[in-house]
DNA sequence: CTGTTAGCGCTTTCAC
DNA sequence: GTGAAAGCGCTAACAG
């Protein structure tokens, strides 16, 4: 196991020159750099991440707090720490996963052992007990969500508000006056996972301001057909769907509508806001505005490295998701004229 | 930031004293115990883990490489870095995510940096870059799953072959000689992701030796209906299937049966080899020998803590999961003996 | 049973 | 532009 002594020895130069060119805080002479390099090379050097991390009073890592409820889905789950992992990596860090009862213990332990640098909080709940903790400890953190109580935190999310606004807008724009919202089952809203309440009251009074009727409906099984059937019911007049719910109902969509004779897109115009598209699969075929990790989790990165080199925010970043447009709204058709 | 000296003299003892009673090395009096652990308590200490790292020559983490195809199911892949996480923390461990592009890179890296005492190998495919790598390295592996060359190498993986004759047996005990196999969709073949393809080989040459008639089917969506189709067009007096197949192509399965008249199970014996349950989840209602996490990360972590502390080991350990009986598996209906 | 001390392998002043 | 040396905060001989 080569260490930083034997390159410098090698090189004929002190350790601290050896130290100093890997790290480019001081100015070698191109010589110099040339000869250490050479050294490193010849020997297979790779600093040693403890020794570095001891002297340096950094970890190179980042925790990820995941925690995994019943109804957390984990496929998100993964989605959300990888796009974590991967932006870090641009950084420079390692992330390291803290999972089920250790999401909390385990964002304690990395803090005060100086494990971390820096901790990314997932799946955050309305009441998350990681915000209190999050204000108690050292550590920078950057929640990917936003609690209830997000005082003096830092979060970034999809602003679901103005994603939910846009979807209406533009079904709006294509004559739609009669709009229904696909949620999660009712069950996921006793757990109040936050988001999905969001969406469903500014569903609510954004179909009010623009004088919509609407209505919003909860599946009942792992597809859709039970729940179309109720919204049909409740909104003869329906013809479009704002879907907000899990890809297994998402998917069952078009054959549910279908089933009932109703067309998708023709007679059923379909917009899917906070959806979490899987990359290397294929995506849903609705025009939609997407939850994307990709979108939150480098800007997360970003914010807590910030942080962990010295920077100072906290505040709530919204971001919102870019509209794409699978052709799949289509002009209403203005049943009432002709019948 | 409250270090070991300033316990050692709020004690009044020496440091090492202090380190000795926290790591239990060896015999501390209860006097003194009592006095180091009320100043720990007092000042709030925890030992830093690099510092920690450093002297001991061992970091605590274990990395987890988890490379994400485009056919990785990313609940999959959740599942398994869950349960290894927590089986990892149980030993005391933390455990590094390493995905995408960085799995095989990242995996070097924290064997040359010291990053990790050991890695644990998921998503293995059959020629997979990550076994060389592993034989080349310093660190300790080990694989959850099996690569083509497993030699050298510490593997652990369930006992497909054994789980499919089981299967098999479980129904030729119920009377059923004509029995399929639905498996994945045959491009995952092409990229030859290893398991799939021994169930397949089991299932030909164990239904074969037991002088079954079978057939197998690969779906074509990401329903099961199509593959029910021609599983009755292949074998007409087929009455026990074994699954083996995705999460959602499985759901699936009772209503393709019986929009084609078939009735699960009293038509149709059901059972599933190899399919991954998800905690807190509607298993699936069939009789099953599943491919739980809980069942082989356990004992990988198991043997990747034994190898970080000195012990040899090497070579592949296949387990049997147990099977699950729902009573999905009827007894066959002796057409013939009717007709 | 406890204390002293030499490292672990780096980073970073301070000095030239 | 480079070197010497003092730590970083712990662990684990070695010594008693």
């Amino acid at each position: 196991m080569v260490t930083i002594s034997e390159v410098a020895r090698e090189a004929g130069v002190s350790i601290s020159t050896v130290s100093y060119t890997l790290s480019r805080k001081r100015p070698i002479s191109a010589e110099t750099r040339e000869r250490v390099e050479a050294a490193i090379k010849r020997l297979n050097f790779v600093p040693k991440a403890s020794a570095r991390a001891l002297a340096a009073r950094r970890s190179g890592i980042i925790a990820v707090t995941a925690p995994f409820h019943a109804d957390t889905d984990p496929s998100d789950h993964m989605l959300f720490a990888m796009q974590v992992t991967v932006a870090a990596r641009a950084h420079g860090y390692d992330t390291l996963l803290l999972v089920d009862d250790d999401a909390l213990e385990g964002m304690q332990r990395s803090s005060s052992t100086a494990l971390a640098d820096g901790i990314i909080v997932l799946d955050v709940a309305a009441h998350d007990q990681r915000a209190e903790l999050a204000r108690a400890i050292d550590s920078p953190a950057v929640f990917i969500g936003v609690p209830d109580d997000a005082s003096d935190l830092t979060c970034v999310d999809v602003d679901f508000e103005n994603a939910v606004r846009e979807a209406l807008e533009q079904l709006v724009a294509a004559g739609h006056r009669s709009v229904g919202l696909l949620s999660h089952p009712i069950e996921l809203f006793e757990r109040d996972s936050g988001y999905a309440t969001r969406i469903v009251r500014a569903f609510t009074s954004e179909t009010e301001r623009l004088g919509l009727e609407g209505a919003v409906v909860h599946p009942t099984t792992e597809r859709a057909h039970e729940a179309v059937t109720e919204l049909l019911a409740k909104l003869p007049g329906v013809t479009a769907l704002i879907a907000s719910t899990s890809m297994t109902v998402a998917r069952s969509l078009t054959a549910a509508f279908t089933e009932r004779g109703v067309h998708v897109p023709d007679d059923m115009s379909i917009v899917t806001v906070g959806m979490i598209p899987v990359p290397g699969r294929k995506p849903l075929p609705f025009n939609s505005l997407p939850l994307d990790p990709k979108l939150t989790c480098p800007v997360a990165v970003d914010l807590l490295v910030a942080e962990i080199e010295g920077a100072e925010s906290s505040g709530v970043r919204l971001l919102s998701p870019t509209y794409q447009d699978l052709g799949t709204v289509a002009q209403a058709r203005v049943l009432e004229a002709l019948g």
